[in-house]
DNA sequence: ATCCTTAGATGATAACTATCATATATGACG
DNA sequence: CGTCATATATGATAGTTATCATCTAAGGAT
């Protein structure tokens, strides 16, 4: 059946916010179609009326879920007390909501190695999507280099935080760099 | 037929040295028993009378690069000059080389989100390699949460600079964390 | 030398997947 | 109000996958 160009639009980004959420869960190769299309509350045949490919869709998730992500750090910083902007950011970041919540949580974690893999629009989606998180820190640390190094951190502790499946040693983790950020000179 | 144990160890242990690196390319989900089997020269068959499951495989193949890359570790501390290991640690991890070559490069990259998703045991071959590598680190540091932090700090950016796929930013990625490792109290 | 064991080959199964074709109900528009 | 365009549903297809059953050739133990 046909449906309002309004409603069309509503279902059209419901698919779109499932499957950020369901690609950062379980990965892209980690869900269907079908599954993402059912989460959305639709069947899996007007899929192609409205993406090109799933490949198509992941890139369009990932960077839903990148802005997201920008959103929520602004209004972190916008929260923080002057001068403590960064440390704040960190402190959510590294924290282990965001670690057990790999739904709703950074996609640079969750999507990093899928779109290494993949390549392509994913890629392109992805790399926009850091940049503008980048850009974000740059502005409050003043120095590119020491902002992308600052988020290689919180990725790669959030990576392992999440890979090694025990709670200690991930709070360890998480805990580390967190001191390591801490201490440097941001 | 049959095949002396002898051989047999020998297509056990191809059928791991494959699927570690498979794994490290596609990742798990995007790797099939059969392609594994296949690289190693047999038959998709035979595969459960040597391993229980894809997910065992996959922990022991885990497991066993983990190992290679701690034999790495050690032969570029060994090879370095006196006070440098870590710094020499530091600029092999953080290579393009590297970065190019995820099917050899490090698992905690590679594996770590599939771990993250997956859990079970290989979770915990992922954990016992990655103490594995942070005790290397540790010794050298003398600091286990400092170590821990310099982990996270390459595993990482190679993350990233992996998946932004756009070889300029990956580099300034690497570059960035060199920098922040190197001007680091390590 | 013989018997038994078994690694690996062949083949099957049941499920799942991305993608496409077609049908239909209903908005949109004249 | 009637016609048309189309978003979504239903259904199909061709391919893939993990896993298991069975077969067989040859190693290993006696």
């Amino acid at each position: 059946m046909k449906v309002s160009r309004e409603r069309a639009a509503h279902n059209r980004d419901a698919v779109v916010e499932a499957a950020s959420r369901l690609f950062r869960s379980h990965g892209v190769d980690g869900v269907s179609i079908g599954e993402i299309m059912q989460e959305s509350g639709l069947t899996h045949g007007g899929f192609y009326k409205q993406f090109g490919s799933k490949e198509a869709l992941a890139a369009e998730a990932c960077a839903r879920a990148l802005e997201r992500g920008a959103e929520r750090w602004r209004g972190i910083i916008d929260a923080a007390a002057p001068g403590d902007e960064v440390k704040a950011l960190t402190q959510d970041y590294l924290s282990a909501r965001n670690r057990d919540a790999a739904e709703t949580g950074c996609a640079l974690v969750a999507v990093g190695t899928d779109s290494a893999r993949k390549g392509g629009a994913l890629a392109t989606a992805f790399r926009g999507g850091m940049e503008g998180l980048a850009d974000i820190l740059t502005e409050r640390t003043g120095d590119r280099s020491r902002a992308l190094a600052h988020l290689s951190q919180m990725v790669g502790a959030m990576v392992l935080a999440r890979a090694v499946g025990d709670p200690a040693l991930s709070e360890e983790i998480l805990e580390a760099a967190r001191g390591a950020l801490d201490a440097g000179p941001d």
